[in-house]
RNA sequence: GGAGGGGUCGCAUAGUGGUCUAGUGCGGUAGUCUUGAAAACUACUGUACCGCAAGGUACCGCGAGUUCGAAUCUCGCCCCCUCCGCCA
């Protein structure tokens, strides 16, 4: 959420960049409505302020008629801020200088690319293709017990999602690694490993709220009963750790890596990726998420974006790193920056990673603060970023180590967790 | 799932209708003393909103209610703890 004395003071941006992430807002009620509830606040302060006078003073007919006044401010106070705060939860996030304008996806802009795309000396197959000959990827038998998007993945490929997890558990928990990766892109940061977090995959509604992200019954699967509902990434239950918390600036960065399943209703994908396992109901990710001071925050984007690229590189497989534009960037979202993974089978780069900087806007409605060191106190900065997404990165493998026999020869870096270096046909 | 206990200003506690503008201890900050440190002593030490300021208002898990007046009484909800049952 944004605050009000920002839009107030930048009205015209602030529409300007609404405009340019898709959405519509009446920032003239919406500052009408700021100004009226203000107005209501203070009327409100008053009347408690002779109440208050009238019961030191045991005047109970003062009293009496202070509170009939009282009920009816109140109640025109609690309407314009009901409305108030709904428009306000509908305005999206200032975005950087840096983000490219653009209605749609194909407004992104690719800012590098890094690796050589194999080259095949027989036609390469997609992922599913080469799992399901391998009898690694099962998608008819769970078809039949659970439904469509969802999976078995089994074998080597099981044991290969485990080695990728603990490769990428000890790159995010390595104080050296970080370091070099720090360096080598050049950044000038607080080094400070991740800690390890097995995360809640429900989170109750209200908080997931405050998460400032859209939470539709579309996406996310609700269990009302239990006031309930499966979370669509482990970022929704790492972000609020420290919800009405204010943590002290030396305690800052907070960096935390969760692991956990994603579960996505994927409603309106009907026919879209409907191969293999590229796009289920339910995934592993190991998520990173970082509370840093506001001057940090860039910079601990691009070391996010430097972790990631430091995995792909390791796998060696091609990517390209895009930059979001504000169409197709997310509503809480500053900057957006994803990774695409070159995928032979499909002749395409899709995305892998996805590495979001918030600002302050997930902390302002989290009430996440940091006291700094003069006493001054005011919301964190968070970003949030895949450090693997399982499944994905799983199509990645397949389909850049495949082999013209069937086989897949596993990436040197996970050998040691997998004990082979290759995938066969039993 | 059953029974009981509890959520108070960082932590621990006091507070059962008006003197609570929430007491005390610990912790923290500053000072006195000291060669330095410790101890002791003194002062300060929650958050949000409004206001140039003085100051004001709200917040005792959350939300409603009773009352002239609620940390305190009533109702609903959330969370934690103990015991029993069940269970990876």
């Amino acid at each position: 959420m944004l605050d009000i004395k920002f839009i107030k003071e930048n009205k015209d941006l602030v529409a300007q960049i609404t405009k340019n992430k898709n959405r519509e807002i009446d920032f003239d009620e919406l500052l009408k409505l700021g100004d009226e509830r203000k107005r209501l606040r203070t009327e409100i302060d008053e009347i408690n302020k002779k109440r208050n006078e009238a019961q030191r003073e045991r005047n109970v007919a003062v009293g009496s008629q202070l509170k009939t006044e009282l009920e009816q401010v109140e109640k025109d106070f609690g309407d314009v801020d009901k409305k108030f705060v709904s428009l306000m939860l509908k305005v999206p996030n200032i975005y950087s200088p840096d983000t490219p304008v653009g209605s749609d996806e194909s407004a992104n802009v690719a800012i590098r690319q890094w690796g050589e795309k194999p080259n095949f000396d027989f036609k390469p197959k997609e992922h599913d293709e080469i799992g399901r000959n391998l009898g690694i990827i099962d998608s008819e038998t769970a078809g039949e017990v659970s439904g469509s998007r969802f999976t078995y993945i089994k074998g080597d490929l099981a044991m290969l999602q485990f080695a990728l997890l603990q490769f990428a558990l000890n790159v995010v928990t390595n104080k050296e690694t970080l370091e070099k990766i720090t360096k080598d892109a050049g950044l000038n940061i607080p080094v400070s490993t991740f800690t390890p977090i097995i995360p809640p995959v429900f989170i109750k509604p209200a908080v997931q709220n405050r998460m400032a992200r859209f939470m539709t019954p579309e996406d996310h699967y609700m269990f009302p009963n239990d006031d309930l509902m499966l979370i669509g990434s482990a970022e929704h239950t790492l972000g609020p750790i420290y919800m009405d918390k204010i943590i002290e600036e030396k305690d800052l960065p907070i960096r935390v890596a969760g692991y956990s399943t994603a579960f996505r209703r994927e409603a309106g994908t009907y026919g879209k990726d409907t191969k293999g396992i590229i796009r289920q109901h339910q995934f592993d990710k190991l998520e990173m998420e970082s509370f840093t001071l506001p001057e940090h925050s860039l910079q601990e984007q691009d070391f996010l974006v430097a972790i990631q690229e430091y995995i792909l590189q390791s796998l060696k497989l091609p990517y390209q790193v895009v930059a979001v534009c504000t169409g197709d960037m997310g509503f809480p979202d500053y900057r957006q920056i994803d990774l695409e993974t070159w995928m032979p089978g499909q002749e395409k780069y899709r995305e892998t990673h996805s590495a979001d900087h918030t600002g302050n806007f997930q902390s302002r409605r989290l009430n996440t603060r940091v006291k700094r060191a003069d006493g001054s106190i005011e919301p964190v900065h968070m970003n949030d970023a895949t450090v693997v997404a399982m499944g994905r990165t799983l199509i990645a493998i397949l389909e850049n180590y495949q082999q013209a026999d069937g086989s897949v020869m596993i990436p040197e870096v996970l050998r040691s967790y997998m004990g082979k270096d290759e995938i066969n046909r039993k």
